[in-house]
DNA sequence: ATCGGCTCGCGCAA
DNA sequence: TGCGCGAAGCCGAT
């Protein structure tokens, strides 16, 4: 049963006669514990109607190339079969997401559709609700609090946030108990543009930027990343509060990349978290501090401060420290094209970014260091920042998650306070690599690096 | 090795 | 209005 605050109309408009319910997928790309998938399939048993699955893929996705294609379509491969398995039919549609459901909208009793927080995935359903002339319903199913639920304005830091959140999510770490349907799908006569069993088939007939190549350091799905939760559960948790900003142990989940494609739901991590009798009580509520405190607040912060994407987006403190900083001599200045091709001479940066560059991840704590030094390394901050989002969306798994503008926006100030005042980055936070070395084993995060480099390119 | 200071703004007590 | 407190760090004093 979905709770009603994950349920929201997007227009005032009736359901009507249709030959199907669909369910638009597009930010919840996963057949299990998918609340707005439950939902759909509750409206059309109530009508005694088979449910559609319809998924809009397009050449020129936002800053999308063949390494995120790649991940996704390993997904969608995973959702037709189980969708099959549940008798529900799935079709992908070539076209911009919001055209393609707006063109299935036309046979449908009503639409339901999964919740985006970004301008575009807005955008498009609010596209959909207006012109479609049936009820569109939209459902949150990829935060574990709704995000207005857990507040209803932009929150200064985690500091803000995170008792409210603790206040209510208990509530809303349940189970989703799959529904079977009344009425099988696979009789309806709606044709798929591309065959989603066929992901390298799909791959190779799309249009897109093929400069970024896909990766073997994660492969795309529900069942994958289930397998890395269950792996994390036996293996990562114990120690998990202490150990996870070694940047040589990659003591986390890896789960990021699945979370940004929906491709596993965030209650389902929680729970599993929370009812492991692995390591200890603090291990399990650290973690749970990632993934629902700090998750969670990054997509607050895409909701209500519509400049996420960009320099303006800054607490004014930032901005005004920043600025009276902007002429300070820097002691390096890179290109982009230097800094993208690892070329610095700081040997840790230059392994956190080829990690990036070949495998399409980068350890968590070794993003701050990273973000913090190209601030350090651009002629301004307003230039940093644009190349550290540029970086980052081309080459993270999970770039354009609001995670991604949430963490790149915190290496210039977001959700931070000012520290002692300093060249270049005047109260923003610094930090150096003799911090590293105090910390971790970065000769060991070298050589970890090296490994999965030589990995990547043997295939 | 350990500790205090740096600095900001919320949220609560008065 | 004032004060306590958090916060994924650095730095210099002890």
């Amino acid at each position: 049963m979905v709770e009603s605050e994950r349920i929201q109309a997007l227009n005032d408009k009736e359901p009507r006669a249709g030959k199907y319910v669909l369910y638009w997928m597009q930010q919840s790309q996963r057949a299990h514990f998918n609340p707005a998938l439950e939902h759909a399939i509750r409206e059309a048993n109530e009508r005694t109607l088979p449910v559609l699955v319809a998924f809009g893929l397009m050449d020129d996705y936002p800053e999308a190339n063949a390494r995120h294609y790649a991940f996704m379509l390993q997904g969608l491969q995973e959702v037709a079969r189980d969708l099959r398995k549940r008798k529900i039919k799935f079709v992908v549609r070539r076209g911009s997401p919001e055209t393609v459901a707006l063109r299935l909208a036309s046979q449908a009793s009503l639409v339901v559709c999964d919740r985006g927080y970004l301008r575009h995935q807005k955008a498009w359903r609010a596209r959909l609700a207006r012109e479609a002339d049936r009820a569109v319903v939209q459902v949150e199913g990829d935060v574990v609090v709704p995000v207005e639920v857990a507040s209803e304005k932009e929150e200064i830091g985690a500091r803000t946030l995170r008792p409210k959140l603790h206040r209510v999510w208990d509530a809303y770490l349940k189970k989703l108990p799959a529904g079977r349907v009344k009425k099988q799908g696979q009789s309806l006569r709606v044709a798929s543009d591309y065959d989603p069993r066929d992901p390298e088939g799909t791959l190779a007939r799309l249009r897109v930027d093929r400069s970024v190549a896909p990766v073997s350091r994660f492969r795309g799905g529900t069942s994958e990343a289930r397998r890395l939760l269950e792996l994390f559960l036996s293996t990562g948790l114990a120690g998990y509060g202490t150990s996870r900003n070694e940047p040589a142990d990659w003591q986390c989940s890896l789960l990021s990349p699945y979370l940004h494609f929906g491709q596993i739901s965030p209650v389902e991590v929680a729970l599993a978290v929370r009812q492991s009798r692995r390591g200890k009580s603090a291990d399990r509520e650290s973690y749970l501090e990632e993934l629902i405190v700090r998750r969670e607040l990054s997509m607050n912060f895409v909701c209500f401060n519509s400049k996420y994407d960009s320099y303006g987006c800054l607490p004014n403190w930032a901005r005004k420290t920043l600025d009276q900083h902007k002429r300070d001599a820097r002691s390096h200045v890179y290109t982009r094209r230097r800094l993208e091709s690892a070329e610095t001479h700081d040997p840790y940066w230059n392994a956190a970014m080829r990690e990036m560059v070949a495998t399409g991840f980068m350890h968590n704590y070794m993003r701050m260091y990273w973000g913090k030094k190209i601030l350090e390394w651009s002629r301004t901050p307003q230039a940093g920042y644009r190349r550290t989002l540029y970086l980052n969306n081309k080459y993270f798994l999970d770039g354009r998650d609001p995670n991604s503008y949430a963490g790149v926006a915190w290496c210039f100030g977001l959700h931070d306070r000012g520290w002692t005042e300093r060249k270049v980055f005047g109260k923003v936070r610094y930090m150096n690599d003799r911090g590293l070395e105090r910390k971790f084993d970065m000769e060991r995060y070298i050589s970890e690096v090296e490994k999965l480099v030589a990995l990547e390119c043997r295939d």
